[in-house]
RNA sequence: GGGGGCGUAGUGUAGCGGUUAACAUGCCGGCCUGUCAAGCCGGAGAUCGCGGGUUCGAAUCCCGUCGCUCCCGCCA
């Protein structure tokens, strides 16, 4: 090794020592006849001393050396002159006194600061990722990333887990996202898909008797860019026989909490984890995956709202549909301008406009919709949503999809507003019960709300016959500070149900047969009853490292636009490769 | 496919019809033996993303385009 010690780890007890460190300059300041340097390596950083007394020739070259060069020192730690400790470096109580100083390599000025936390554009994070990564904020991200894997294969290897992996070449599925495609070269015209999941395979293994499956897999979908998804991203992919939904729910619970415990410093708020019902989480937060580390909980006002001389509500409540509010504290002062910037984002989220009301000190109720109520009304309102002086209430009335678009957006953008949602909060909620399909209005059938392998609630089978939209699924989600950070369920294990609900999702026999024949045959050689789950990684390491989004927490990740900005990927393809792989592009043809 | 935001010295920002294009930091040189976001002195560094238009005059207004980003659609 080129070095005795890393740059985090001497202490005062390791003064008189002669020691060897390396790394990176990660500041320096010369004083004329003592140069300091600063050198960081993954642990740490140690102040190097430089003196032209005792070392002229280390002092001549520290003279020299600039930020980022790699360098190599020798010398004695000693304890740092009385009132020169630095009490924010960990190292703080020692330095180094050098006798030897060796120049590894030298480096160009980068084009960003290493030695600083300061927002850098993107794009140029991105071509120099292997600089950025060099950061130490980086750099803790992608350790608690190593952490939490390491835990959760732990945890389960504990738990009597195999970790077994699986191909990357698989077989297309245009059933769920877009497949990334492969062309074969032996099988000309035929074409692998990256998998969207390990899915199929992960049951195989059920049926081949493997019990308890699981994997750090890597999934691809050929979908459009969000802050929290990527094309190629990494699931804790699991699986288990003879289960049933309280054995996965248990066995997630007790890893979630034992990882944000042992892993982190952050506060789980929930515990155990509430059960909402797909119903209830949308009838309380307007979304399946809500946000619970603040309340501001959607109230439902109908069947006051219906009463009213105020038209809108009124007729929407007669056709059936809903009037529901959140109150937000505090927000009673807001001015026009403010609550036009509201109505603004309540539109954005499908709203005609929006309606509210300031509760003020003396408890008047100050709204333009205000004349349209009775006396009595309005204290109904009030009292309903729980207002007290002070406070907005907002009202949604729509349609209940819109309604619930709407407030959740709203509740959202009120508790950011109140900063009311704590970073170092974690809280986690399961949210079950739903609907095993949903009505496809364009394609005139059902979908899947989960996959095409989740098996309905037991005592709703024969609903599958009279009622398919009544049917609920023996499906789970885990949310978390507003991700969704896991969905799972209890699978088909029986070749007719399976049949059955490829019909209903209106799957061609023959097509079913081509696509997934496999899996129906499998289903008739002993398949036991299962179910698993499957948590995103990166969402969950971007929770835990309070991180905006999920490049943060990927070494080598993608822009929005599917592009590597460092390698330069996707690229072109030499002629020669395209004939192998008998493909021919029409770039330019479409253009035509 | 659609909507919003951003693009100005290496970096981060200001300027938003007429400025010598400003500030901080970094970079280069000098001074300095207790600094640690070191300090002080001096210096270099910008075809204002790119292309076109409006105007006597464009970083600034308009159109297009490229890149990054957030969101809708999409994501079984």
């Amino acid at each position: 090794m080129l070095k005795t010690h890393n740059c985090g780890e001497l202490r005062a007890t390791h003064a008189g020592q002669q020691v060897t460190l390396a790394g990176w300059v990660h500041r320096w300041r010369d004083q004329g006849g003592l140069v300091f340097l600063d050198l960081r390596d993954r642990w740490g950083i140690t102040q190097i001393k430089v003196d032209q007394q005792t070392a002229p020739d280390a002092h001549a070259l520290a003279k020299e050396v600039r930020s980022e060069w790699v360098i190599q020192v020798t010398g004695t730690v000693i304890l740092r002159p009385d009132g020169m400790q630095n009490p924010d470096l960990p190292t703080g109580d020692v330095e180094l006194a050098v006798s030897e100083l060796k120049v590894l390599n030298r480096a160009k000025t980068p084009p960003f600061y290493i030695n600083k936390d300061e927002k850098v554009e993107e794009a140029l994070r991105m071509r120099y990722r292997y600089l950025d990564l060099r950061r130490p904020a980086m750099q803790s991200n992608l350790v608690l990333r190593h952490n939490v894997i390491r835990f959760i294969r732990n945890y389960l290897s504990e738990r009597g887990f195999v970790e077994i992996e699986t191909p990357i070449l698989f077989k297309t599925t245009p059933e769920g996202a877009r497949d990334y495609l492969v062309p074969s070269r032996v099988h000309p015209g035929k074409f692998y898909a990256l998998p969207q999941s390990p899915q199929q395979l992960k049951q195989l293994l059920m049926v081949a008797g493997y019990e308890r499956y699981f994997q750090i897999a890597r999934c691809f979908r050929d979908e459009d860019q969000r802050g929290d998804r990527q094309p190629e991203f990494t699931q804790l992919d699991l699986e288990m026989s003879f289960v049933e939904r309280e054995d996965v729910l248990d066995l997630i619970e007790g890893m979630m909490t034992r990882l944000v415990e042992e892993v982190t410093d952050r506060e789980l708020v929930t515990r155990p984890f509430p059960r909402l019902s797909h119903a209830e989480a949308l009838a309380r937060y307007g979304t399946d995956k809500p946000d619970l580390r603040y309340g501001l909980e959607i109230v439902d006002l109908s069947a006051i709202a219906g009463q009213t001389e105020f038209r809108v509500f009124a007729d929407t409540v007669s056709a059936g549909n809903p009037v529901r509010a959140i109150c937000v504290p505090g927000c009673g002062t807001y001015s026009r301008k403010q609550l036009g910037e509201l109505e603004e984002i309540a539109r954005t989220a499908g709203a005609k406009g929006l309606a509210w009301m300031a509760i003020e000190e003396n408890g008047d109720v100050r709204s333009p919709i205000a004349k349209f109520f009775s006396e009595d009304q309005l204290k109904a309102v009030v009292e309903r949503a729980g207002a007290t002086p002070g406070d907005l209430i907002l009202f949604a009335a729509d349609t209940e999809t819109v309604v619930c678009d709407v407030l959740d957006t709203l509740r959202r953008e009120m508790a950011a507003r109140l900063d009311l949602a704590d970073p170092n909060k974690v809280a986690f909620c399961w949210v079950i019960d739903f609907p095993l399909f949903e009505w496809n209005a364009d394609e005139n059938r059902w979908d899947p709300s989960h996959h095409l392998f989740t098996a309905p609630m037991w005592e709703d089978l024969a609903l599958l016959d009279s009622d398919p939209g009544k049917v609920r699924g023996q499906q789970y989600d885990l949310a978390c500070n507003g991700y969704e950070i896991a969905g799972g369920s209890i699978r088909i294990h029986d070749r007719a149900v399976q049949e059955k609900v490829f019909g209903l999702i209106g799957l061609d026999e023959a097509v079913a047969r081509e696509r997934f024949g496999h899996m129906l045959e499998a289903f008739e050689f002993g398949t036991p009853p299962h179910g698993g789950i499957a948590p995103g990684i990166d969402r969950l390491v971007m929770l835990l490292a309070g991180e905006p989004n999920i490049r943060e927490v990927i070494a080598f990740p993608k822009t929005q636009q599917a592009a590597d900005l460092m390698a330069g990927a996707p690229s072109e393809a030499d002629l020669k490769q395209l004939e192998e792989l008998h493909i021919r592009t029409v770039v330019g043809e479409n253009e035509r």
